[in-house]
DNA sequence: CGATAAGTGCTAAATAAATTAACATTAAAA
DNA sequence: TTTTAATGTTAATTTATTTAGCACTTATCG
C-alpha cells in the first residue's frame, strides 16, 4: 500500500515517536510515554493521537493484544529513506537517480571507491541467487 | 556558508517562488509576481517577503541593479537535492551513504547497469583532469 | 526644487497546521 | 456493579505560514 505512494512527512513530534517505535518494536502507547518521559513529558492521549497519525500516514502498524495496541514500524528506516530520496529525485533531479548520484560524488558525499565496493557487493549477491 | 549547514526546508509558497527563480535567473520581485499570476495571485509585498525568506534560508541571493533587487538561486537544484539527501542519510541511514544506495538498488530505484555506467563516467572525468 | 512613482522593509493580522488536553466510550477485572 | 485501564473523538491551544497594510527611501518628471 505505502510502497509507491508518497507518505506525508512526519511532523517533529511524530518523528520522536517514530524513532521510539523503531528502537522498541512491539511497544504500547504507555511504553512510549514512559520511555520518552526523560526527553519530553507527554500526556497519555497525546501519545495515542500521535501514534494514530503515524499509522494513518503509514509509518507504523498495530496489532491488538487483549485490549492493548501493540505498535511496530511499518517499514525499515532504510526504506523510508529510499522513498524520501525518490521524492527528492523527482522534485530536484528531473526524475534521474543518476543525477543525484553525480551530485553526491561531486560533493564528496560519495567516493568512487564506495561505488566500486557497492558494485562488487551487488555482483556477489546476484551470484548467490543464481 | 550554506554548504555544510542544513538549510531549513522551504515552505510550499517558498518552493513555488524558488522554482520560479530557478526557471528565470536574474528575475525581480515584480517578474515573479507577474510570472506566477496564472498559477496564483500574489500581492507585491507577499512576493517580496517570500523572496527575503528564501534569501535568509540561503536558497537565493540578490544583487542590486539601480534600486531593484535581482534574484537568482544560490545553488543548483542538484546541490539542494544532495544536501537534502545528506540529511536523509544522517537521519535514517546512520550516516552511511552506502546504506542508502543499497536501499535504492533493493527497491529498484537504481539499477546495477546505471551504477556501472556512472562509474565509467567518473573514471573518464578523472582522466580529463589528469 | 516639490510631487509622484517605483522600489524597498517591517510589522501586525489572518489563516492553516501541529500539539495538547478534556472527555466519552468500551470492556475487562475486581 | 463498580472500578480501572484501555481506547477514540473532538475541541482548545499554540505555533508556523501566508497575507496585507503601511512607512520609508530614492530616483524621475514637470
Amino acid at each position: 500500500m505505502f510502497n509507491g505512494s508518497q507518505r506525508k512527512p512526519p511532523t517533529p513530534l511524530e518523528q520522536l515517536l517514530l524513532d521510539y517505535v523503531w528502537a522498541h518494536p512491539d511497544c504500547t502507547a504507555e511504553m512510549c510515554r514512559e520511555g520518552l518521559a526523560g526527553e519530553r513529558l507527554l500526556k497519555d492521549s497525546t501519545v495515542r493521537t500521535i501514534l494514530r497519525k503515524l499509522e494513518e500516514k503509514g509509518y507504523v502498524t498495530h496489532k491488538v493484544d487483549g485490549r492493548t495496541f501493540v505498535y511496530r514500524a511499518a517499514d525499515t528506516r532504510r526504506n523510508v529513506a529510499v522513498q524520501a530520496a525518490q521524492q527528492l529525485i523527482d522534485r530536484f533531479c528531473d526524475g534521474s537517480v543518476e543525477e543525484l548520484l553525480v551530485g553526491l560524488v561531486d560533493n564528496q558525499v560519495l567516493k568512487p571507491k564506495q561505488l566500486q565496493h557497492l558494485l562488487e557487493k551487488i555482483a556477489s549477491r546476484k551470484e548467490k541467487k543464481e
